[in-house]
DNA sequence: CGGGCTATTGAGGATTATCAACTGGTGTGG
DNA sequence: CCACACCAGTTGATAATCCTCAATAGCCCG
């Protein structure tokens, strides 16, 4: 499993090896909470299968997701964010969208491996590079557009993420998903998600249910979101 | 000045020689762009002195601030961004906000010096993940927060920068800011965010004028940003 | 069958964008 | 040195978006 991950490809041998002892692989259930590092300590994780949201706590009824993470995707998950930065105690949690499997491991451990293979740290800077690209996308847009926007990029999104479930139904975002946690990736309320939504349907761009959606007409939300970006 | 960098301490000396020799100084005027990588290429650079502003074109006559880069902070500029990602035809550049000095080199040349030296690739992996939680939290904040709360939390990262025109005036923002990069910064008008500081200016809190700010009042500013977030 | 959760829909209101007019400072060129 | 344009900022009126609150319907589970 270890050998097929796009970060670890072309690695040494050895560093397979160690990651093969290291990384502890573990189930979750759809809605589980990925358990956090102890105190003091850190956590290295790739996604194996399935999909993960990664949730940040505003207060105690609120939350915004600030990523979606799919297979092959990885984590440095710090010890509780550091005091200074983050909303102060209300940390990120990580919740899983469907069935999933991690690889995880003690975050300390992953630093000899990386000093030791020259082929893994390029590919991790690279990684995290590309993470820090896209949320900065996602968040110029998402700061400025109005909510069809917003959720028809997120749609985008979504239906990207490869897994079991599309099997036939390309368009079917492959985990289940709630308005409210379309409102909570979107920045909306989930009346707002609802409206925006039935609108589509009618529209017959969409088709949603309870906790699933299918995008039938991708040109037509790429057109909402490209509208407003383009004006040569 | 290598020697000094934070993200550098403790590379080895061959390292710190190479990096002598592969990277260029540059220095920016005020309101200067730096020029992006050639097609196909990619840059790394480390800012020395001043601030730049990671700004993000929108439409032909809107961007948004995604980042702003302190001394000691470094960042990867991939090659025009790849094509997949980001807002087509409008691409991301660096502008300068105030007298600014860069170090900088080609980006495939940093590789090599990462594989080899044990030390570097943890301290910029940590780096890229510092930066990565930060924008998620702002990510958060500004997506869900009012204009007020947004612009005091703004305010509050912008002084944290440390800067030479600071001397005396520890709450001065230490370069150039008009209004209308206030705004693009935190996703809103430059007349609400003109509004909310001609409040603020009214309470106290604040003081400024044509191209700076200047925080009186910290603790008011952070009582801006708690009173939301903590509800227990 | 009832309780809880998800979703829908409506009305009203708060926030913020938009448009517009205006002020004052800055720099430029005659 | 002054007139001028121009830019940054301010302020007001209006409008649009989106949130809040509330009521209701449907689905799933015990």
């Amino acid at each position: 499993v270890i050998r097929t991950a796009e970060v670890f490809r072309g690695a040494q041998a050895t560093t397979l090896a160690d990651l093969d002892f290291l990384l502890k692989s573990r189930g979750f259930r759809e809605g589980q909470e990925v358990p956090g590092p102890a105190e003091g300590e850190g956590l290295f994780g790739l996604v194996v299968g399935g999909a993960f949201k990664v949730q940040r706590w505003l207060s105690c009824d609120q939350y915004v997701v600030t990523e979606v993470l799919g297979p092959g995707e990885v984590f440095f998950w710090g010890d509780s964010d550091r005091a200074d930065t983050g909303l102060k105690g209300y940390p990120t949690v990580l919740v899983s969208l469907t069935t999933s499997c991690l690889l995880a491991m003690n975050l300390a451990e992953i630093w000899p491996l990386v000093a030791r293979d020259p082929v893994l740290a390029p590919r991790l800077l690279d990684h995290l590079g590309q993470r820090l690209g896209r949320l900065a996308d996602r968040f110029a847009r998402f700061l400025v557009f109005p909510a069809e926007h917003r959720l028809a990029f997120l749609l985008g999104l979504l239906v990207k993420i490869k897994g079991r479930s599309q099997a036939g139904c390309p368009g079917l975002v492959p985990f289940n998903l709630t308005r409210k946690d379309l409102a909570a990736m979107a920045g909306l309320t989930l009346e707002t998600a609802s409206r925006v939504l039935s609108q589509w349907e009618r529209e017959g761009w969409v088709r949603s249910g309870r906790g699933w959606v299918e995008v039938r007409d991708t040109q037509a939300l790429e057109r909402l979101c490209l509208s407003e970006e383009d004006h040569p």
